[in-house]
This record gives C-alpha cells, structure tokens and sequence, in this order.
RNA sequence: UAAGUAGUUCAUCUUAUCGCUCUUAGUUUUAUUAAGAGAGGAAAGUCCGGACACCAAAGUGAAUCGUAGCGGCUAACAGCCGUCAUUUUGCUAGAAAUAGUAGAAUAGGACAAGUGCAACAGAAAGAAUGUACAGGUAAUGCUGUAGUGAAACCGGGUAAACUCUACGAGGUGCAAUGUUACGUAUAUUGGAGUGUCGAUUUAUCGACAAAGAGUCUCACGCUCAAAUCUUCAAGGGGUAAACAGCUAAAGUUAAUUAGUAAUAAUUAACGCAGAUAAAUGAUAAGAAUCAAUUUUAUUGAUACAGAAUCCGGCUUACAGAACUACUUUAUAU
C-alpha cells in the first residue's frame, strides 16, 4: 500500500467541486465533516479528495495551513481504508469545524472514525 | 554587576521514518528512480512611491486630491541624510537677563488680497475707544496714564479655519494583458444611423450643421460609420482550462574609493521559492533556552506570524538571544 497522495488524488476541478457542494451527501464527527458524492471523474484512483478550513473559524492563515496539512495527513495515512473498500469513483471534501487548533492523534482518530461511518452508510444502501 | 532607553544582527537545532511542489538527468511510455532547490523580518496592514500592462493621442483648462524652511540622495516618494529655525529637557557658567553644550519634538510657505473665529475677565476682541485723571486744540479720543486679559490698533493673533501661493498627480490593475483550446458565438430579438450644399463615376465622394458613443467628473479638444457594417438596449450560455506574463532583479555578499551622511562607483564571488481548493509538511527520539514544581529529575512553554506580478519605503505584531551607545543605581579601586 503507498501512503502517497499526488496531484492526480487531489481534488482540484472548480467545476466538480460546485458540482460536490450542490449535490452531495454530508457526514459528521466533530470536528470533521465529510461531503461526498459518487461520480465518475476519470482519473486513476477511487477517490479524489479535498480539505477546507473556513476563515471565519481560524482567522489567521498560518493556523488554517497548519489544520489542512494536519488533515492531508491524517487522509494520506487512512486512505486505504477507502480504497479497499470501494468499488466506485467518489469525490469528496473534509471541512473543519472547530474554532480551536487540535492535535494531529486526534484529528487522525476522528479521520478514522468518520471513513468507517461513511464506508457503512454506503454499504447499507448499495 | 543590575535595570532602563535607542539602534543593529539572529530568531531553536540534529537524526530517523513517511510524504508534497518545482527543476535537471535517466529508465521508458506515463508511471517510476536519482540528484538539487523549496517562506519572512515583518511574507501582515494595503498607507505612500515606482516598474510593467491595457485604456482608439494618453492632450489643455477647471474642479478635486496631495506636498510645503533650505540643501542633498533616489527610478520615485508623504521615505532617508545633512543643516537652519522654533519649542522643550538635562548639565555647566552667571546675581539675573542670557550664553555654551548634549538630547528630543515640530502638517516649519503666506494673515502686506478677501472672509471667518477668539472661553473667562473686560466698556470694547477689530466699524475700536467707555470711564477716571493729566496734558493739548479753533474743534474732535487729539495725546498719555490707570483698569481687564495671553493679546487692546499694532502691517495685532489664528491657515492640523475657509482661502491664497508654489510644485506635483490621466484612469484601471497580473482576475492587467497576449496566445491556444472548448463553445452554434460575427448567437438571437428590438431601437437608432438625420439634414443641407457641391462634384460627378448616379450611388458614391467631399464640405458644413445637428445628434450619438468613447475619452473616471465638467468644459474644450480629439477619436469613431456605411449593411456579412457601426452603436445602444434587452438577454442566454460558458471557461474560470492550458501556456506565456512569472521571476536575473533599481539583485545578494565582501572589499576598495568618493562623500559629514543618506548614497554612488569599481572589482570579485554567488546565481537564491514560483504554488493555483494553492507545495515548502507530519510523526518519533534527542539536544538547547526559559518557567514551575520539587530538588536534580519531572511537567509545561519556545514569539509574531505563511509568499501569490515584482521592487523601494512607512505602519502595526513579536517569546527570547548576542553586540554597540547612552542614562540611572549599588559595590570595589
């Protein structure tokens, strides 16, 4: 299994990411929420995956760098509880709730907890 | 030795594992391998000044805005340096006025164009001239003194009051702008394209007048048209895709020379981030510094803050460390 995570699994299309937050399907453990969407986006890998920290949560941007790199990682080292798991092409966006810094075990606890709620709520309806 | 003020420099480090962006080279066909590079003194606020690009000349005047002793530096500036003046603090001299010296601050042109404003006190704060006393005249606040006040007729004070003077400023910003690709895009619908005169090639040309559009506001000036056209309005769609712009630059470091200095010149070396839902990171261990507890180990902390076209400044934020200068206090000689 490779802990990569290249351009090609980054989400970065303008479109498809309007496309995410009009159509797609919200999951929460705070302070993470997931939306995703099941849509066939052509590139290599299952997923294509995003992170966003609101500037009206963390106002300066070095705090907001620090969360999205924090979440980049917690994903790079999860995702292939995503990728073992699914059989279609999804993309999807993380979004950090909390107004306050956390560390990186628990924002990788969180990571975890919310992929095996999302994988469940999938599974159920497939 | 300690504390304070000002200035300058630096602003955690090392190793391992797993990653990210760019460049180069290879493998070889789209993935991987190797090597190298990868945030700041403020990258911040977007407050000034430029470079660069476009706006169909990028013009003149007005308005508006900005600057304001003098000289210099600079691509330029509201910045910096020097200097004069004024105000002010300390010290020294002196009986004092004041002078000398060291530092700090200053939106520091003009009230001899016009207009406005001036608490309290005072008759009166600007059309001056009341009262008392004295002097003087043909006559009169004509003259002096008293009284209030910071200031009472003096070319009065006041321009971080209007204003005037001198000088300066065209506007919009890299989502500028150019090329390519996608897209039925010169889509579609509606309105407007006038009048007079002259020439002839008889449907074109030229001149004049009026209207329209553009030129940030106003005026002038300038520019813009003949039907697969121009302009205005309505109105729907689409990309926010790729490449260029995009980092070699008013560059960084060192030495020498010129200059009081800001700064400039010469020589040598270096070749120093280019992302785009946006790289420059995460984890673990150790070291360093500081604080607390306790007593020699544990716990906690390590600031402010993250490039977005690029430079020069200004302003604001900032744990701590080092150096320099000055001031104060204590100790020793």
């Amino acid at each position: 299994m490779q802990y990569t995570y290249s351009k090609d699994e980054k989400l970065k299309s303008r479109k498809l990411i309007k496309e995410l937050f009009k159509n797609g399907k919200a999951a929460t453990v705070y302070p993470l929420r997931m939306i995703y969407l099941k849509k066939e986006h052509f590139g290599k890998y299952p997923v294509k995956a995003g992170v966003s920290v609101s500037k009206r949560n963390l106002k300066h941007a070095v705090d907001r760098n620090r969360i999205k790199r924090l979440m980049r990682e917690a994903y790079r080292l999860n995702k292939h509880l995503l990728y073992t798991n699914l059989e279609e092409q999804y993309i999807i966006m993380f979004i950090y709730l909390a107004k306050e810094k956390e560390t990186f075990k628990l924002i990788e606890n969180k990571m975890k907890d919310l992929m095996e709620k999302f994988l469940r709520r999938e599974q159920k309806t497939a």
